[in-house]
DNA sequence: CTCAGTTATTCTCAATCCGAGTTGTTCTAC
DNA sequence: GTAGAACAACTCGGATTGAGAATAACTGAG
């Protein structure tokens, strides 16, 4: 048998169905804490229990189902950056049937309130600490997306994605301590950004008013072309993280 | 309609079928060189053609479907390190009907000759500098899987699960100048990988006789409790790797 | 207007880390 | 024995880091 023969008689009905979801963690920040992104289920199952948005995949690759997805359910779309975090394919994960989820990681910018659409009820933005608990095993890929997050922001430029295109060194400080739970110190983080190559570049332009107590005019920045910081923006290691 | 009505008139066929499949990268290191697992499949599609071990996703979890894959068209198993790598599920790459792999990373030291089963008509160890081109996307998952290796190395002990239980510096060296491509400076990484807390710890043997061409007894260690390392033993960075 | 409070930015200083090279020692091959 | 190789330890200068402080620009209250 040979190649064309054997696709031929190929039948893709022989296995067990099977099915193939993409669901997002959404992630931004609103009035200095970090958000996730969350439908409350309309129907069946876990109708009413909140979960991440998501769906079946259809036709296209997985990508652009995590960015329908994203579009159909809650309305958001511009400028989110878009990542694949990991699969869950553990039976039993989804009453209906074997489903394995590929989970993908959004960042955006502090965005309009989502609308709701397709299969959920309602959108909100939930504080991370208190998102759950969850629909299907979206707390484990919660999990999994905020430590990525938490993670990424040490070695990569991804900071420059929950902020505007335009930005003071103050606003990136505050995406890192709310993705990090924890305050830096503002002169070793300045002196450190702009030390990086590659991580921001000046506009030559500064803020109108100064921030909200008082305060010198801040400088603008706009996202360098680093795609990796180096030398990398360490967290200061927690000695329970380690072992 | 509630839960359980919900339940009972679900049908799992209403969807185009779809497949899920695992392929696996194994990584270990032979004669000095990083070497990946390959198997010569047997049938169709793409039958003589290489190919990463791999197959189809039946009931067990993904874990488990990788290790079972690794086991069946192999013959390995024993103490491997496995973790997930990323999925891959574009349209159109694997011809017999829509298929999403779930790719895993497994790594291992030096073990024996792969013994064939399964679809593979042969498994062997190839260098990755040589080992493409591949069937299906391969190419292009062999490249991540890589890719995770090499950062890997830079913060976690995964090093560690490339030499035997009992290693000497020199070996665990070795092992990032295969992974890495490049040699180190053995005097810094002999300080560098016991100033890191858990990353290695005595045995208070030596090696029975020297290496090859002479010098002293090697001191042996065997992996310590750290998770992750810090700080991290960073790769010089590439200029052409940053931007 | 003045002052206290707040924030942006720069500077200082000591501790640490890192790359590169050197030294002393032990072993094998010849 | 001697040369060559490899392990282990040390040195030294430069870069990076954490912690704190100094300077300056701005706001809002009185």
């Amino acid at each position: 048998m040979n190649e064309r023969e054997f696709l031929e008689n190929y039948d893709p009905r022989a296995f067990e169905p099977l099915a193939v979801t993409v669901d997002v963690v959404t992630l931004t920040i609103r009035e200095g804490r970090l958000k996730v992104l969350l439908v409350e289920r309309g129907e069946p199952p876990f109708a009413g229990r909140r979960a991440l948005p998501g769906g079946f995949v259809r036709d296209d690759d997985l990508d652009n189902a995590a960015r329908r997805e994203l579009a159909e359910e809650t309305g958001l779309l511009p400028r989110v950056h878009l990542e694949q975090l990991a699969s869950f394919g553990d039976p039993g994960r989804d009453p209906r049937m074997r489903v394995v989820s590929v989970a993908y990681l959004a960042f955006g910018p502090s965005l309009a309130d989502p609308v709701a659409g397709g299969d959920a009820a309602t959108a909100l933005w939930a504080d991370v600490d208190a998102a759950g608990p969850l629909a299907f095993d979206h707390d484990r890929i919660l999990a999994a997306g905020l430590e990525r997050a938490r993670s990424k922001l040490e070695y990569t430029p991804l900071a420059t994605a929950f902020v505007g295109d335009e930005f003071t060194i103050s606003e990136l400080r505050s995406v890192y301590a709310a993705v990090w739970g924890e305050d830096l110190h503002a002169g070793n983080f300045h002196r450190k950004v702009l030390s990086v190559p590659g991580f921001v570049e000046s506009t030559g332009a500064t803020t109108e008013r100064s921030s909200q107590r008082g305060g010198p005019r801040a400088r603008l920045y706009r996202a360098g072309d680093a795609r990796i910081l180096h030398p990398a923006l360490l967290r200061p290691a927690r000695e329970e993280e380690v072992r």
